[in-house]
DNA sequence: TCCTCAAAACACACCGGTGTCAGTATGGTA
DNA sequence: TACCATACTGACACCGGTGTGTTTTGAGGA
């Protein structure tokens, strides 16, 4: 009868075992140096004897903080989601972290409370919040009355370094247009995204800032504001393609919306890219997939999910890392020289 | 000075100041029937006034099991992972439990080794595991080993009620088959999934199923294998197009692989649907989004993992909850009369 | 008025770790 | 040989909850 009962051993049947004190035990499994090596390696051996693991809730209340970090975001995308927790996970697979998920209902009213409410019950060591909802400083509020440490992901680089990863999606965008300047393009249209997005906002400056620097007018006629949707992309499309001249090219502030001018186009009976240039943003499982395959601007997503989840649990770490990503524009078929 | 020191306040706070003993305060937060009004009424006071919430870790603790549940998958397709995180959040939003992911890599050879490490360290009050991983015994084996309590989702019923939610994929692809019958649809092509996957073999069984209630005999040069994804989708439609006489329709185990069919056929010169009708399954993003519009077999996805939680958290409700599934088809637009 | 007994509340140990500080060897120094 | 700094190790309280057994309270009956 090594183990007092039924349970899992816990460090009071290790200290018993190898016959040194709790407290000595505690040093072994965190590695103190201030350790007999001989004792350290008796210690050890009645643990792997015993396959002893560290109940860590226990930890967490002696040491008063859990390793927890939690993820709150309304669902964008679900690639994108799962490749933020792709991201995290590498950087927390070998610790004891562990990723604790919770999405929340951006138009919810109470959407503020909830996340303060589970901030508070689980306790969280800290949080990651994801565009868009990450553009709310309200939930940075919270976390901060709250002492949860908080990093987001956005954009634009909204915050200090500590405290932010972003994707200079303004720099992307004017650089996937200047792609279509290169290939010839003078009219180009632009499918924006909803008012009120940081990331609408950027891409639009960014399409400005391609214009002004081919020295292009930008012409109201050809843009068109959408809301992220399928449908919204489909309705834009139509407006532009009716305008004359029609536009060569358009730019779409992400791939659905790309794929509703897509539609749209075909529609019409315009080919693409013969008869149109499309290019997208996002790089979702849609833009490969759909036919034409989509050129689209594709963020760094892992790794930035990679570098926020480093700033969160090791901030001596986190000073190597990036907190300005650029994204990469993805070349694929739906573009044609003029 | 209200509480002791800087942090939160504790059930010893909300003791004091209401003047009964810890466990009083203890009874009230759990709703205690022996308790007297009054008394309850006077510390539900404190507690408000305080702003106390109990801490998760002591309470774990000393209830020896903790109020994590761990979402275990080797990522199928994002939309579905994340339909399943929603489904299992609509199911615990109200209570204490959390949910914690952990994806893995199922070709990984330590996959077994990392999942136990990872149940063994964070103690998790049980687990959900998602297809494909979860058609794999072996980690069913490792949660009863570990006293982890687990439900698996999958494509047909494998184990008892209490570890199991299905989808009934055989009787869903039949339903789906039958119904190109049901359009005139005699010679119909099939893309089968990989072997080793049980969906595979469910979906192939339907169609086989379909086949013989419609007195039709299967032709195994209409048939042809693929791995889920879009490329071997495409393979597989040219081998499927080069038949004389060609199928009029062609089902494809996922919507991925459809997809794939759907450009080879466009590559042929063939129109869809008006020379070719494809139907798929899973209705993940691409279904909706690919032109035309595709019909394909739906999961309800997120009510499977909203009742795969509740029999893992609470299983005397669980007695009410559904445990086999039936798919839906959605109709879009790749079917055509023949 | 005194006693009985159930209901209500309490005191205290315990869950499994960690921090603090004191205690014990050990080797070097005077 | 006595003394002291250094290197380890241990005893004990504590983190914030819950379970157990006991005491207090108060209503009803003799």
């Amino acid at each position: 009868m090594k183990i007092k009962r039924d349970g899992k051993p816990t460090i009071n049947d290790v200290a018993r075992l190898s016959g040194v004190s709790k407290k000595t035990v505690s040093r072994v499994i965190n590695r103190s140096p201030l350790l007999n090596e001989a004792t350290r390696e008796k210690v050890e051996a009645v643990i792997a004897d015993l396959g002893y693991v560290p109940n860590p809730q226990a930890r967490a209340l002696a040491l008063r903080r859990n390793f927890l970090i939690g993820l709150i975001h309304d669902n964008p995308n679900a690639q994108m989601v799962l490749g933020v927790q792709e991201g995290i996970l590498s950087a927390i697979r070998e610790t004891e972290f562990a990723l604790v998920v919770r999405p929340v209902n951006r138009r919810s009213p109470t959407m503020r409370e909830d996340v303060r409410a589970f901030l508070e019950q689980q306790r969280l060591y800290g949080v990651l919040i994801l565009p868009p909802i990450s553009e709310n400083d309200d939930l940075a509020a919270v976390c901060d009355e709250l002492g949860v440490s908080w990093v987001r992901m956005g954009s634009a680089q909204l915050d200090a370094e500590e405290h932010m990863v972003a994707s200079n999606d303004r720099e992307a965008v004017a650089k996937a247009v200047a792609y279509l300047v290169g290939r010839g393009h003078r009219r180009i249209g632009f499918v924006a995204g909803p008012e009120g997005f940081r990331s609408a906002a950027e891409r639009a400056l960014g399409y400005g800032d391609a214009l002004a620097s081919a020295a292009i007018t930008a012409d109201p006629a050809i843009m068109a504001e959408g809301n992220y949707t399928f449908e919204s992309g489909h309705a834009a499309g139509e407006k532009l393609l009716a305008t004359t001249p029609r536009p060569s090219a358009i730019f779409a502030s992400n791939d659905e919306m790309a794929a509703g001018v897509l539609h749209a186009a075909r529609e019409q009976g315009l080919s693409v890219p013969e008869d149109l240039s499309i290019v997208g943003f996002d790089d979702t499982a849609i833009a490969a997939h759909i036919w034409p395959p989509l050129t689209t601007v594709r963020w760094p997503i892992q790794a930035m999910a990679r570098a926020a989840a480093i700033k969160l649990i090791d901030p001596a770490k986190a000073r190597h890392e990036p907190s300005l990503f650029l994204s990469d524009l993805i070349e694929r078929a739906s573009v044609n020289d003029v």
